[in-house]
DNA sequence: CCTACCGATCGGTAGG
DNA sequence: CCTACCGATCGGTAGG
């Protein structure tokens, strides 16, 4: 029995009308396949087989392997790109935008992992015109990294000689968590969202939240002691 | 013509004696390929054609596409924690440790991209015993950074609450220098190493480098000016 | 949703 | 280094 959580989340989305139920779980299986051995290395038998079907019924619920990888794809960058511009549409400060825009792409980066690990990963694997357009839609996500530090340089509430560095290095911070995030781990999501989210303003050289942060978010944090000490 | 730099440098590792001038061609193509369309995406005759070879001819050289793979990861990870280990030993100052280490790691994706990429991106696609193996020399990687951190807290000069998390940061920064570095580009491979040594410092919350950092490694720094403008 | 089947391509071998 | 060829598997279709 497949879990459908995001994929049902996305079911509704764009203009590729609603999708089948079916079609949720072909996609689904192939989200997990995807991500652990690669879109070359998983074939449209192991789809079929995880969900205890052969190999040509898929094609009643997808008209192609790579249709699949298209959708998981476009949406999930689209998905992305509107949770981190609603997330920074917040604020007006600098700073704290970019502290809920970095939260906001790590807890993304927890909570997808195989969203995301595709769209890292299978770049190569889409087909034109797709592999342009998602390369498109990863400028202008970067980019919306780089403007803010870039803004907050002119402010003069960071102090990066490369707001360019600094936010490849602020967005690799979230795609790692996505290789070793585990929700049953020692590491909660909130314990992981709020340490870059600190960590993200030591990157740009602005406060840095660790050496006596004032509570520019006050709700919600977990009291200041060691992190990674789940009983 | 094959580029053999960085394969050349690799022909004499390791048990498996002396690789043969042919042998590193093969290889050397291979990472090329491995790199840009993954290893399932990349067949035997791609291989061979890369060479104005037919697919058959490479078993002269190679026993098995597989063991190709296998050599390129292992090499790259060993290869790898003897250039970090050397760096960290050239001092007993835990943050010059730090700095030289992040810096070594960074410098070394900058320069081997290809065999980086397949090493972050074809572990799945590594057969045991191997792909265990590996996976062992990636977790005694990472330590070495996480216990460094560690020490750094326990002496107080870094006051991250999470090495663990402060570790895999700094780690994926150098990652993400794989994914787009060119040597053309329009930032230098010691303007991104420098930056990202004064990042790391910053990441575990020790003296940031960059608000007044000392002199701590006098050589070779570029002046302090804006990163990127190359002329 | 299945079985039967398609042409194409895969990694690899035989044999020279 | 090649041609010829192996069995296996690939994505996908026909037809029910």
């Amino acid at each position: 029995m497949p879990k459908n959580e995001s994929a049902a989340r996305g079911a509704r989305t764009r203009g590729d009308r609603t999708r089948s139920e079916r079609s949720i779980d072909v996609h689904d299986a192939a989200l997990t396949l995807f991500a652990e051995r690669g879109y070359h290395g998983t074939s449209m038998k192991d789809i079929a087989a995880a969900l205890h079907l052969r190999a040509p019924s898929l094609y009643n619920h997808v008209s192609a392997k790579q249709e699949i990888l298209r959708d998981v794809m476009v949406e999930t960058m689209n998905d992305l790109l509107k949770v981190v511009r609603s997330a920074m549409a917040g604020t007006d400060d600098t700073v704290l935008k970019l502290r809920r825009a970095a939260e906001a792409h790590v807890r993304y980066h927890a909570r997808h992992p195989r969203e995301v690990r595709i769209g890292n990963h299978e770049i190569p694997a889409l087909e034109e015109p797709h592999r342009s357009a998602i390369t498109k839609l990863r400028r202008e996500y970067s980019r919306m990294f780089v403007a803010l530090i870039e803004r907050g340089v002119e402010e003069g509430v960071f102090t990066t000689r490369s707001p360019l560095l600094s936010a490849y290095a602020i967005l690799q911070m979230g795609i790692g968590v996505s290789m070793w995030y585990r929700p049953d781990g020692p590491l909660s999501e909130d314990e992981i969202v709020f340490h870059y989210g600190d960590t993200a303003l030591g990157v740009v050289g602005g406060v840095s939240g660790r050496a006596g942060a004032p509570a520019t978010e006050g709700a919600k944090r977990p009291p200041k002691r060691a992190v990674g000490s789940k009983k």
